[in-house]
Formats: structure tokens, C-alpha cells, sequence
DNA sequence: GTAAGTACACACTAAAAGGTAAGTACTATG
DNA sequence: CATAGTACTTACCTTTTAGTGTGTACTTAC
């Protein structure tokens, strides 16, 4: 195990620590993954496809206005697939693309992790709130 | 597969999709886990452990300010140990607990693929930017 | 005929997040 | 003796993020 950053290759640190640095362009793609709405979504969408007001009721919380930035986002990064069907009332379906299906299990691995760890995190705060 | 998330089990659903329900705990722990600044150091923290400079210094862009506040958010969640030494000028340590080594993996999980699949995440963007 | 649902966009405002600069108390280095 | 380094905190200001309410164009249910 590597205790100290300075004694890992060089090869091995572009590979695995690019994030850390600023200028990173997978900084930006980690900023709408991680956005407050962007894990709930692609978790949510990881149960299947949900068109818009399914969506929002099933992220608990999310208003319209940041439900459909967050796809917008997410679509321009190809990891959801939008498609509208011409027909009125309006009838728009999401899912996940190839790539998004393989991000949200790394998504989900990590909230899975969370909820199943709960009761020893919150064992472990000190007090209160 | 499920392809609708209504055809899940009840139990299933509370046990795997609780943060999607706004007032669920889970829902703060994860944003701070994947705050700005919280995900990049549980990043550098996996790597061993640093003293707040070396912290600076490895997180790119982070300021003073964010990292103060970011480490002492995932200290009261119980992932991040902080050691203080009575010595002038002031020396401490910042290392995860087991309950952070276990988290640093899911989130490394995640920004590795990010890593990985940059490539492929840029090539799927239609234009610029 | 009125209300609700569909999938948004847009304008305006409120709140949260984050940056900058300064200060602290002391030491080591040049 | 001035500068830099240590680990922060605080105040102030800017930027980003998010919420609220409205409008659209049309249909179905009551």
C-alpha cells in the first residue's frame, strides 16, 4: 500500500490522479455526475426508463426546472438517451445509454454503500443533527 | 432486468432507494460525500495520509477556506481522522478512518471509470466546448 | 366548462457555495 | 530582521445554484 503519494509512478499518477488536477476536463464531467441531482437521476433511470413526470416523482424532491437541466446535462455527456414522440399531449421517454448504464453502477455502488452503512455513520458522529 | 421501477418488491425498494425519498439521512451524507471538494479528498486521502498543506497542494484549485470546511464536514461523518501534535508550528495529519478507506474505494470506483472512459465520454458529445 | 396532466422554457428572486485577503502565534531560514 | 511556512479562522464580496411562478398548446376526465 502506498502511503505517500510521491512513491507511485509517474504513468501510474496521470492514469488514476488526473482529477486532482484543476485543468482536468474529467473534472467537469465528475461535477455534473456528482451534481446534487445528477446521482439521483442516474440511479433513478438505472431501474429503467421513466419518462419527465415520473421522474420527478420519483426523485423526491427535484423540481422541474433542475429535473430537466440535470437530463439536458447528462444527455450532452451521453449518458442519457432522450426520445420524443411527436404525438400531443407530449410523450418523452428517458433512458440510460450504454455508457450511462455502465457509470450508474459505479453510481450505484457508491449510494448502495451509503445506505447499507448508515446506522455505523451515523454511530460514528459525535452528536446531534 | 427491471425495466419499471414499480415492479420492484417493497423491501427492495426501501432497501435500494432510499436516498431517492428527499428526507431520507442518506441523502445529506451523500452530498457531502460528493461535494465539490469532498470527493477529490477522499481521492487524495486514499493514497495515505497528508498534512493539510500537502492536502492543498494535491488537490488542484481547492482553497484554504473550502479545505478547512470539507475536512471537518467528513471528519463529523466519521471518514476522515484528524491528528493534532502539540508542537509550534502547528503540525497535523489527516488519514481515513476504516469507515473513509471503505468509501474512498466506491468513490474511486467512480472517478476511475470517469477516468477510463473520457475518451469515449468526449466522442459521444455532438459538438464543442 | 373547468381542472388536471403532458414536457418543458423563461424571468425573477433567494439561498448557498465559494473565492480573496487579512489576521494569529510562533519558528526556522537567510 | 524580514520572509516564509504551519493550520487555520473570520469578514466581505462575487458567483453559482436552485426555487417559484408563469406561460404554452393541446387532450382527457369530471
Amino acid at each position: 500500500m502506498t502511503t505517500n503519494p510521491s512513491n507511485t509512478g509517474l504513468a501510474d499518477k496521470m492514469r488514476r490522479g488526473a482529477v486532482l488536477a484543476a485543468a482536468c476536463p474529467s473534472r467537469k464531467i465528475l461535477n455534473h455526475v456528482t451534481s446534487r441531482w445528477g446521482v439521483l437521476v442516474l440511479l433513478a433511470l438505472g431501474r429503467g426508463t421513466h419518462r419527465f413526470a415520473e421522474l420527478r416523482r420519483a426523485v423526491g424532491g427535484v423540481s422541474e426546472k433542475m429535473l430537466a437541466q440535470t437530463l439536458q446535462c447528462l444527455e450532452a455527456d451521453g449518458f442519457v438517451k432522450r426520445i420524443a414522440y411527436p404525438v400531443v399531449p407530449p410523450h418523452v421517454e428517458y433512458s440510460l445509454t450504454p455508457l450511462g448504464e455502465e457509470l450508474s453502477i459505479r453510481v450505484e455502488g457508491l449510494t448502495d454503500w451509503i445506505e447499507e452503512n448508515l446506522p455505523r455513520i451515523m454511530e460514528s458522529r459525535p452528536v446531534s443533527e
